[in-house]
DNA sequence: GGACGGTGAAACTTCAGGTTGCCTC
DNA sequence: GAAGTTTCACCGTCC
């Protein structure tokens, strides 16, 4: 191992090593330990950058400038980049992640300073891996991360046709640390890698693929099938793999996603030839790919709902507590109290059964709370930064969650279909729609156009123009002025009123979006 | 004497990420 | 474990 000499003019050894690759005309990757901490990093660096050049300061205000008004973190990382650098996390939004992955590739950025989110998903190669920390808060306190990860970072200095070498540098903050790192990262030898498969939730969601797919249809055939896989290969213990088997099968019968085929009931005396085949809305579910007993508890919250005042909450409370959604936001000891009083107010409404305060499961309930309650402030229409001073959730965090939402009120919907529930569709239907514009109910009949969102909706709602109907009756130059000439034209376009363009003297005084805000 | 404000030390909190499905005029 | 945040005691100033 070649030793390398660098300037140690600052104390932090991060920074002295990142200062150092920019005057080599190089890039580098800070891989840090939380969110958090890669912005500090950032933010640190960036401060001893002297710098202005015009393609950093367009950069700059492209990632500001990403959502309907920018976050602080936003600002943050605007910031950032003025000096090319950046910050590269899960809480960044989609675009600015782009935005900062290509501008590294083409060299505008010359550090990023991530979450381990760059070690797996992109390929995003450096001329150093620099590595922060190599322990991560788990449930056991600070521990070593996995060798496997080690690889994954230092893995990413490099690159294949630019450098023919590349460098990866552990921080130790001391002799000991040090010593720890050579033996366990640098000369050490990666985990095994264990199967995930004899996880009980995808045990569950693999044995009914299975059988609704009419792949295995008895018992015999699914240990089977089992047996050839990698966790059988593994560990050997046949006995307790069918006994956890046994149990999921007899779930997904509980449950009414499979049955044993009754014209088979002769021979279902020997246990292991018994047939199962899946029920309808087994079936369904099984395509949905949502865990059963995620289906099984929306449809036992469907079932409580017909007999229940239910309103937006509910739903939201529903897919908040299910396993696909989580992390759950956290309540936090001081806000114990106050979410506990707004539960108040919504808990006539909830389609799951309250557990008592004194039971283990009640935290997590209240956590399902505190993120539907999340939901709620945004199909209430409260912005980005809100949601982040508020719930401690950033802009990319919040945009996946969604996603999630939005896929199991899907399979809640489906699920209705199949049950019958047709009333309740059409509130799945709005909601969903609410969730993806973050809107309030009223403005629904308004993002049924074009380039028309949350924002815009909500100008021209404000304008006493509510429905399809009123935007057709207004005219163009009306539009224009609150939605730029644009799209108004563009609007106009799609209810089939074409018009060339905005007469001139009404063009002037043109109130842009921005200005808007109250 | 009391209200207020500034200061710093101590106590307390928090901490990565990501795959699945379907489509819509 | 470490960084960031909140709480709280303490002190000085002003009215």
């Amino acid at each position: 191992m070649a030793s390398i000499k660098i300037d140690d003019e600052f104390d932090s050894a991060v920074l002295n090593i990142a200062l150092d690759t920019i005057k080599l005309g190089k890039q580098a990757l800070v891989f840090a330990n939380t969110k958090k901490s890669a912005e500090k990093t950032a933010e640190e660096i960036s401060k001893k950058i002297k710098t202005d050049d015009e393609k950093l300061s367009l950069l700059s205000e492209g990632a500001l400038n990403t959502l309907s008004r920018p976050t602080k973190q936003c600002e943050r990382l605007a910031l950032c980049l003025k000096k090319g650098i950046a910050f590269h996390h899960a809480g960044l939004v989609e675009k600015q992640r782009r935005l900062i992955e290509e501008n590294f590739r083409s060299g505008v950025i010359k550090i990023i300073c991530s979450t381990p989110t760059l070690a797996y998903g992109v390929d995003l190669p450096a001329y150093r891996s620099i590595l922060k920390d190599l322990r991560r808060y788990t449930l056991h306190g600070l521990t070593w991360i996995p060798v496997l990860d080690y690889m994954q970072m230092s893995g990413r200095a490099g690159r294949p046709n630019y450098d023919k070498e590349g460098q990866a540098i552990a921080i130790a903050a001391t002799n000991s640390e040090k010593e720890k790192i050579e033996e366990k990262y640098i000369d050490g030898t990666p985990e095994e890698i264990y199967s995930k498969l004899a996880v009980e939730p995808v045990l569950r969601t693999y044995v009914l693929s299975l059988i609704a797919a009419n792949f295995t249809t008895t018992k015999k055939q699914l240990f089977d099938f089992f047996d050839k896989t990698f966790y059988a290969y593994q560990f050997k213990d046949l006995r307790k793999l069918h006994s956890t088997l046994n149990k999921v099968i007899d779930l997904l019968e509980e449950w009414e996603l499979i049955m044993s085929s009754a014209d088979d009931f002769a021979s279902a005396n020997e246990l292991e030839d018994e047939k199962f085949k899946a029920t309808l809305i087994g079936k369904r579910v099984a395509e949905l790919y949502i865990d059963p007993l995620t289906a099984n508890f929306i449809i036992t919250c469907l079932r409580n709902a017909s007999d229940k005042k239910i309103n937006d909450f509910s739903f939201l409370q529903m897919l908040s507590h299910t396993l696909e959604i989580r992390p759950l936001l956290r309540v936090g000891i001081r806000e114990y109290d106050r979410i506990q009083e707004s539960l108040l107010e919504f808990s006539d409404f909830l389609l799951e059964n309250e557990p008592s305060m004194y039971e283990p499961e009640y935290e997590e309930f209240l956590n399902s709370v505190k993120t539907a309650m999340m939901f709620y402030q945004w199909i209430s229409e409260q912005d980005e930064e809100f949601l982040l001073e508020e719930f401690n959730i950033r802009p990319g965090e919040l945009r996946t969650k969604l996603d999630i939402a939005d896929w199991l009120l899907y399979a809640t919907e489906e699920i209705c279909k199949i049950l019958h529930y047709q009333s309740l569709i059409k509130e799945i239907i709005k909601l969903r729609l609410r969730l993806k514009y973050g809107i309030k109910e009223e403005l629904l009949p308004l993002i049924r156009l074009e380039n028309i969102g949350r924002v815009r909706a909500r100008i021209l709602f404000r304008n006493r123009i509510r429905d399809i109907k009123d935007v057709k009756n207004t005219d163009l130059a009306t539009l224009s002025q609150l939605l730029g000439e644009k799209v108004a034209l563009s609007v106009k376009k799609q209810l089939g009123q074409e018009q060339l363009e905005v007469p001139e003297n009404k063009r002037k005084g043109q109130i842009s979006l921005r200005d808007w805000g109250e």
